[in-house]
DNA sequence: TTGAAAGCGCTAACAA
DNA sequence: TTGTTAGCGCTTTCAA
């Protein structure tokens, strides 16, 4: 391997003239030196050890990032965009882990991102509290929260990054509403999270707003095993199963998010029922996959790319971007797993009971 | 920061001492030494900089993995078995790029994880020479690629993974075949890979077999923009559309992969066609989503973990694993994306011509 | 059984 | 304008 004392001595100077022009301090010297050091760099095609800049230096240009299963296209989405934005913008590397929602992984993950110097991390956590994350802060490093708010009144050294969660369960449950829905259910899985509370508020809130409280339920699928993310989409399906075979059941059904939505129509498919003629549904988060399923599924697009951007620009600029940040650009994105309710019902526009 | 001095001091021994319990070098000293220390290692929450210890020792427990789009989800999956197995086996941690099939990225990944000191690196690339991989063998790294068999009779340094392409797509030609089609269509995209003319040669074998050689076509549905992943299932789209307006259009499709494949059935119900009814499309690959797509896509399984855990051994444990492997474990899993072909033709059990 | 010390490749005072 | 040098935190001879 070349060293900076190889080009040192190809170019007959020392390793500090050398450090120099590797560090943009080229004005310290002779055009001629900085000629003959650069030559030396390409003729050796020297290229700096980052290990040791960063165990003098004491950063490296790596980015953490811990989410719950790389293979969700959800996280793969944001994974993605993190990744891109960091590199191209800030000339950092991604290292990625996958917790499978444990405590014991994440907290490794954590302990290793310190040993490794790295000092910038980006978690999309379902774990319930976030002290493991403070401590990450309290010995150094940069940690940026996705999809969930900050604990009110409680200072911290953790940046939040969220979507309007209680906007967008609003908007499908008001689409729902719209087309003359009167059963409504919110379809979720086992665990309350601050972003899956929010959601069901704005849930209840439209349907309290339409005066259907009474016929709004909100229904556990059931648990998500360590692989939660086919597994999302299996917990739809069975609920989709047991919806059909539910005469009571509701007609129109906000998934917690587009993978449940997807499984949810298989399931009620599976169980005999046609989307959206028979049950209407709409999902959450944006995936493209919706444009693909039969029919296409309605979801609510959430600005995932921005959020995205936020997170990498407030832990690579540490305290110059906004730590705190609510994305309120959420938006309906129309398909075809939404219509009116079956049989004997009022029209839409005089669906109010 | 706790340093290994530190320790040495708080357990009034030298650091040698103390990287050698570090290190598992506990019996060359008295346990009553050895307890100081780990007692002191305990007090003060020591954990040894990775940093220091790779430019100490030259090696650092990290892995390159590199991958198109980290949104694709085949890729997203693959990405999480390689870093599952990687990490619980050989306590290895991932440092993952996307490249958007793009030279110059690629180009630059290596050479940043030279610099990090990475020496283990996996790439799923589908671009058309090897060079680059070859020259990071060169400079020291140990390099596995997949989906691309070793050019024939070119010795390499450079390990290659890749699962039976050819029998993949003979297997999805031939359960069409089985169906009663005479029509075959392979829909690929532009730009031939080595895994694609693998395929393509698959397919043409089983059509030949069933003499139907004539009447078997390979559509080229378009180029990959640098996206390439909900891009391609788009190019999938746009092909099935086509398709539903050519009244010469096949009745058996086999899809370059999965995403292909959802795109298609996308493309095809848009045009007014109902599949299995009308077509028939089987994928390859063995996403998880074509389990929850309407109808539900038959596809050919391939064996990513097993493949990915492969790749894995071969760049860790340098050497000795097999660097060269072909995984044959393919198997078709039928849904109800097939169905024998429309209109007045014979019936499958006399279906040859 | 333990410790002193050299050095991995680099940066950045400080000197010259 | 250029060079000398002291580390960054660790591992590992070699000596005591």
């Amino acid at each position: 391997m070349t060293t900076i004392q190889d080009v040192a001595r190809h170019a007959d100077v020392s390793t500090s003239t050398v450090s120099n022009v590797l560090n943009g301090r080229a004005d310290r010297m002779r055009p001629e030196t900085r000629q003959r050091v650069e030559a030396a760099i390409e003729a050796l095609q020297f290229r700096p050890s980052k290990l040791a800049q960063q165990l003098k230096t004491g950063h490296t240009p790596l980015l953490g990032l811990l989410v719950p299963s790389m293979s969700n296209p959800m996280y793969g989405f944001i994974a993605r965009e993190v990744e891109t934005f960091a590199q191209d913008r800030f000339g950092l590397r991604l290292l990625i882990g996958s917790t499978y929602r444990d405590a014991a992984k994440e907290a490794a993950f954590f302990e290793d991102m310190l040993s490794h110097g790295v000092r910038r991390v980006i978690v999309i956590s379902s774990l319930a509290d976030e002290r493991h994350l403070e401590r990450a802060v309290e010995r150094g490093m940069s940690v940026m929260s996705y999809d969930r708010r900050a604990t009110l009144g409680q200072k911290t050294g953790v940046g939040h990054v969220t979507p309007d969660n209680f906007e967008a369960a609003r908007l499908a449950a008001d689409h729902l509403i719209a087309h003359g829905h009167q059963r409504l259910a919110f379809v979720t899985v086992s665990g309350m999270t601050m972003s899956r509370s929010d959601k069901i508020a704005g849930f209840r809130a439209a349907a309290e707003a339409a005066g259907l409280s009474k016929s709004a339920a909100v229904l556990d699928g059931g648990t998500l095993d360590e692989y939660g993310d086919s597994v999302i989409a299996e917990v739809g399906r069975a609920t989709g199963l047991q919806l059909a075979a539910d005469p009571k059941r509701p007609t129109g059904i906000v998934a917690l998010n587009d993978l449940m939505a997807l499984g949810l129509m298989a399931g009620l498919r599976e169980g005999g029922l046609r989307v959206p003629q028979d049950v209407s549904v709409v999902g959450i988060d944006g995936l493209f996959l919706a444009a693909l399923s039969n029919p296409g599924l309605t979801h609510v697009q959430m600005p995932i790319r921005e959020m995205a951007h936020a997170m990498v620009e407030a832990v690579a600029t540490d305290g110059a971007a906004p730590r705190e940040q609510l994305f309120s650009q959420v938006r309906l994105v129309e398909r075809e797993s939404v219509a009116p309710p079956p049989g004997p019902k009022k029209s839409p526009s005089k669906a109010r009971p």
